[in-house]
RNA sequence: CGCGGGAUAGAGCAGUCUGGUAGCUCGUUUGGCUCAUAACCAAAAGGUCGUUGGUUCAAAUCCAACUCCCGCAACCA
């Protein structure tokens, strides 16, 4: 059956440069790559977003702290972003900043097409005169009404904001989502968002000047300053030429791959702005959960923040990417510790997997069978089906049974022993099915482990088939 | 009574919608094999399915109440 081959939109959360990299980051950017190299290998068209936000406070205060100009450290923290997405080898085909002058050109011409759903109104809220800010009331109430770093009362302040009326949206929003024509997956977040989407307030979108003074400006009002929602969530479509080129063949987006701490913002924010530019909702919200260190959430203060780089550097990056999208629940939370992580690696990537091929690729020498150019296969349907549903850690279920079937085979044949017997058709027959078998697992494995299924395919797709010089998963020598 | 998720073998999970002898992976023990990265294959041990009550011929699964963990609640991945 030929597929019509379709254009597909895929975008990641813009991860706030104030910090480095963290292991959550790399799970928007695997969960987007592995649907992103599925659906390449289905013949369609990809487009992968990935991208910085870097406006704001924090970044700015972060930057004099370190005597930088906010240019600077923006610029190197956005391309420590941009390493870390390469380091995954994460095939991205868009970069986008907010600080692009393109961005934020594209970005006030958003906000003037939505002014028909802004409104000016006080903000009042906490505010501390040290620090130069407002705090939220949660914030207060955790510091009991005292800024920790001056000592010094917050004390109550009234300002000008501009507002999106969220309430212009919420019948269309629910009803969009309860069609299913912006899914949200996995469907307890649907659930959640629809509750979030209840009390959802009209949101502020500026700050005044002299509360923020590193981000977009409002246009018609230099005194005022555009604050994160409209900034940072515009990218998706400002990176497609929105609004100066028509953006219809890509929006809208196949999926947007998220964390759930940021539901709320793409559930209903983001929706709100969009349809406050006549514009389609995302297809899907995948949201994913936190992973956890040794059943506890990473926190700085607790310090138990796992370093993604020390973990990509220990096995490697076809390791970490195991890891990762098989073990790390797409949905749920789940437990990263480093014990989880060398059993993954000893016991089924060098064990399971790594051993097969080796042990394969030797009988397969010894016993003069060639291998299988251009073999090629169609993809079981119950594994398209866990993809398309982004049940990846059950995709990679099922291509371990055919990884320990293959085990079993040899097992149960026993080569060696046809090969003492003589019996050559028997050999050519089980070893050449073998063969066939490896090369399936290399095509369902691309997804995941694409450097993993190029050296299979490498070996097993030759005429003469050699076993690797290194093994592909080397284990430390154990004593 | 803010919202949501969870509680099933030593560990991590599936099964719950559509009740019917409790399943997978890792770990443990034993056996087999020797092509292979002391890898692989097979078998066994191990669970009153959080608690209590209800419905039913039958409940991990449906209903009710309760207990305990975890997350979210204006940018903290």
């Amino acid at each position: 059956m030929k597929r019509i081959m379709s254009k597909v939109y895929l975008c990641t959360a813009i991860p706030y440069v104030n910090g480095h990299p963290h292991i959550g980051h790399a799970m928007d950017y695997l969960l987007a790559d592995t649907y992103a190299r599925y659906r390449r290998g289905c013949g369609d068209e990809v487009r992968l977003q990935v991208g910085t936000d870097e406006h704001g406070n924090k970044v700015f205060r972060k930057a004099q702290d370190l005597g930088l100009t906010v240019e600077e450290f923006a610029r190197e923290n956005s391309d420590r972003f941009r390493h870390f997405v390469e380091k995954l080898n994460v095939q991205y085909t868009d970069f986008i900043r907010t600080t692009d002058p393109e961005h934020v050109k594209r970005c006030q011409e958003i906000w003037q097409r939505l002014e028909p759903h802004i409104y000016a109104a006080e903000y009042d809220g906490w505010y501390c005169e040290g620090c130069e800010r407002f705090v939220t009331q949660k914030e207060y109430d955790e510091n009991g009404g005292l800024c920790p770093d001056h000592q010094k009362p917050y004390e109550k302040l009234a300002e000008k904001n501009y507002y999106l009326r969220i309430q212009d949206f919420k019948d269309q929003i629910r009803a969009k989502i309860e069609s299913g024509e912006m899914e949200i997956l996995p469907v307890f977040r649907r659930e959640e968002a629809l509750r979030l989407l209840e009390d959802a307030p009209d949101i502020s979108i500026s700050r005044s000047r002299k509360q923020l003074s590193w981000g977009v400006e409002v246009p018609g009002d230099p005194e005022q300053v555009m604050y994160v929602w409209i900034d940072a969530l515009s990218n998706y479509i400002t990176v497609l030429g929105y609004p100066d080129e028509d953006i219809a063949a890509w929006w809208p987006a196949t999926a947007q791959f998220i964390g759930k701490d940021i539901l709320r913002f793409h559930a209903i924010t983001w929706p709100a702005i969009l349809l406050g530019l006549g514009l389609p909702l995302p297809k899907r919200l995948v949201t994913h959960g936190y992973v956890l260190a040794d059943g506890q959430k990473m926190s700085k203060s607790i310090g138990n923040v796992v370093d993604p780089v020390a973990v990509l550097d220990k096995h490697g990056l076809e390791a970490f990417r195991y890891f990762f999208l098989r073990h790390i629940d797409t949905f749920a939370d789940s437990d990263f510790s480093w014990e989880k992580f060398e059993d993954a690696y000893n016991n089924e990537l060098a064990n399971d997997l790594g051993n097969l091929v080796q042990r394969l690729a030797t009988l397969c020498r010894k016993n003069q069978i060639s291998g299988r150019p251009g073999f090629a296969i169609e993809l079981a349907a119950e594994y398209q089906e866990l993809m398309e549903k982004f049940e990846f850690t059950k995709a990679f279920d099922y291509v371990w049974k055919l990884v320990h079937a293959a085990n079993r085979t040899i097992d149960a044949e026993k080569p060696w022993e046809l090969a003492k017997k003589g019996e050559t058709e028997r050999l050519e027959e089980v070893l050449g099915g073998l063969v066939e078998q490896l090369l399936t697992i290399a095509d369902l494995l691309a997804p995941f482990l694409p450097k993993t299924a190029e050296k299979i395919q490498e070996i097993f797709a030759k005429e003469q088939i050699l076993p690797p010089g290194k093994p592909l998963f080397p284990k430390e020598a154990k004593k």
